[in-house]
RNA sequence: GGUGAGGUGGGUGAGUGGCUAAAACCAGCAGUUUGCUAAACUGCCGUACGGGAAACUGUACCGCGGGUUCGAAUCCCGCCCUCACCGCCA
């Protein structure tokens, strides 16, 4: 949620940046600043009753306490009125608060300078790209088809345990994801990222935090009874861990890794691109989240890209990084770099990662502060998280890009951590 | 699931109607002293929203929401959460 006094102050940026979004925010902004001009007035007056309340409560304090009762009584007649008229002030204050709030959330976060212009996906500005595309023999298939071949990832199994999206890896399959988890965490770390291992449910006010609630409500899978949510990324806890948190400047930048699953009910989607690995209700996932001083976020965002380019490029996998076009990016993005990787025998690109600097959009709603080293006052800290990596889609194209006569072949860096190196 | 206790500032914790934004201690910051470290001493040490060029100043906030009262951290009602013990259990 973009800062209420920012807004205030830069009606027109606002506008005219959130255009690059294909968001016309005139209507939105223009109520904001009416409203936030009747707010003013309104607690002006509100806080000018309740002075003279307290100076009179004051009064009678004194006067009770000295034994004169009767002007005390005289005191208190005053008080009816100019309480009655505080009553109706703070009804219409908190109505104004609560609408400007309700408009507040409709805008969506600034885009960066960056951002290339564009509607849509085919918009996206390829910033680079890596690894060669493997040609592949005539037969080659695509990863659910290797799948059964080698007996590695059961998704039928999935559907009579569970439901579809929810796949059993077993045997080398099973050993792969662990191998793949346990070498990301161990480069994040290897990168300074502290290593947390999060709850995979959270509570409202977490998943309000990271904005998962409540206008994304449906995408959670939501445990009723103790009113849970399973996460759909390790973001939400790692995050909300500096939720109404106030830190030291000196203590920036917060670097924290996690592996967790994630639950995606994915509504809405089904049709698209489903089969396989390519769309899942639960995955497995490593995530990095930085906390950075804002005048340092932009360099974060480039140490958390080479990160990722490092992990796909030891894999060995052809991959491209977008930047992603105004149209295309997320509601609370001001940045996001996409990382995409050649799936062979699917001939698609498979979106593995989205590394955002989010400025203080998230920061703003979760009140995480730092302590400003000159002015010593709390200002809103800027997050940034990406996926390092999501293991679905990797192992989609791990397994058709490497598929030979022999096997699968492992790639080297992994093969530590699997203890094979071939899947037959 | 049963029973009991409790939610106060970064932490411990005092406060049961006005003199309390809130004692005291610890941590933190600045300084004095000191040959260095340490210790001792002195001062500072909440957040948000307003007003003001600024100094400064008004209001709100003691889990959340409501109520009683001239006045509520303190009394009443509802909700949420935490802890302890017992039972069950990985």
């Amino acid at each position: 949620m973009l800062n209420l006094k920012f807004i205030q102050d830069n009606p027109e940026l606002v506008i005219a940046k959130l255009k690059r979004k294909h968001f016309d925010a005139a209507g939105i902004v223009n109520q904001i600043t009416e409203l936030y001009r009747q707010k003013n007035q309104l607690q002006n007056k509100a806080d000018q009753g309740k002075a003279e309340m307290n100076k009179i409560s004051g009064e009678v304090g004194l006067l009770m306490r000295q034994g004169k009762k009767e002007e005390a009584e005289i005191a208190k007649t005053r008080t009816a009125e100019i309480k009655e008229s505080i009553k109706q002030f703070d009804i219409d204050f908190a109505a104004i608060e609560e609408q400007v709030y309700q408009l507040q959330v409709q805008l969506p976060n600034l885009p960066a300078d960056l951002v290339p212009d564009g509607r849509g996906a085919a918009d996206n500005l390829v910033v680079k790209s890596g690894g060669e595309i493997p040609a592949l023999p005539e037969k080659a298939l695509p990863h659910w088809d290797l799948a059964a071949k080698y007996n590695i990832i059961d998704f039928e199994l999935g559907v009579k345990l569970t439901g579809a999206g929810f796949p059993v890896y077993r045997g080398k399959g099973a050993q792969l994801q662990r191998a793949l988890i346990n070498f990301f965490l161990a480069e994040a770390s290897k990168a300074g990222y502290e290593e947390i291992q999060p709850p995979l449910m959270v509570n409202e006010a977490s998943g309000f935090g990271t904005g998962q609630l409540p206008d994304k409500e449906g995408q959670m899978y939501h445990a009723t009874i103790d009113n849970l949510y399973l996460i759909p990324t390790a973001e939400v806890p790692v995050t909300n861990i500096y939720r109404d948190v106030i830190l030291e400047a000196r203590d920036l930048p917060m670097k924290n890794t996690a592996y967790s699953a994630c639950f995606r009910r994915e509504a809405g989607s089904y049709g698209k691109d489903v089969r396989g690995l390519n769309r899942l209700h639960q995955f497995d996932k490593v995530e990095i989240v930085q906390i950075a001083h804002p005048d340092k976020s932009y360099e974060t965002l480039e140490d958390m890209v080479k990160h990722v380019t490092t992990l796909v490029e030891k894999l060995e996998l052809p991959y491209r990084i977008l930047r992603l076009c105004g149209g295309d990016m997320s509601f609370t993005s001001a940045l996001t770099y996409d990382f995409e990787v050649f799936s062979a025998a699917q001939k698609m690109w498979l979106e593995v990662s989205s590394v955002s600097n989010f400025e203080s959009f998230q920061a703003n709603r979760l009140k995480l502060r730092y302590r400003d080293e000159a002015t010593k006052k709390p200002q809103l800290a800027h997050t940034l998280n990406g996926s390092a990596l999501a293991l679905p889609r990797i192992v989609a194209a791990l397994l058709e890009n490497n598929q030979t006569a022999e096997g699968i072949k492992i790639p080297e860096v992994l093969v530590p951590y699997c203890g094979f190196e071939v899947i037959c």
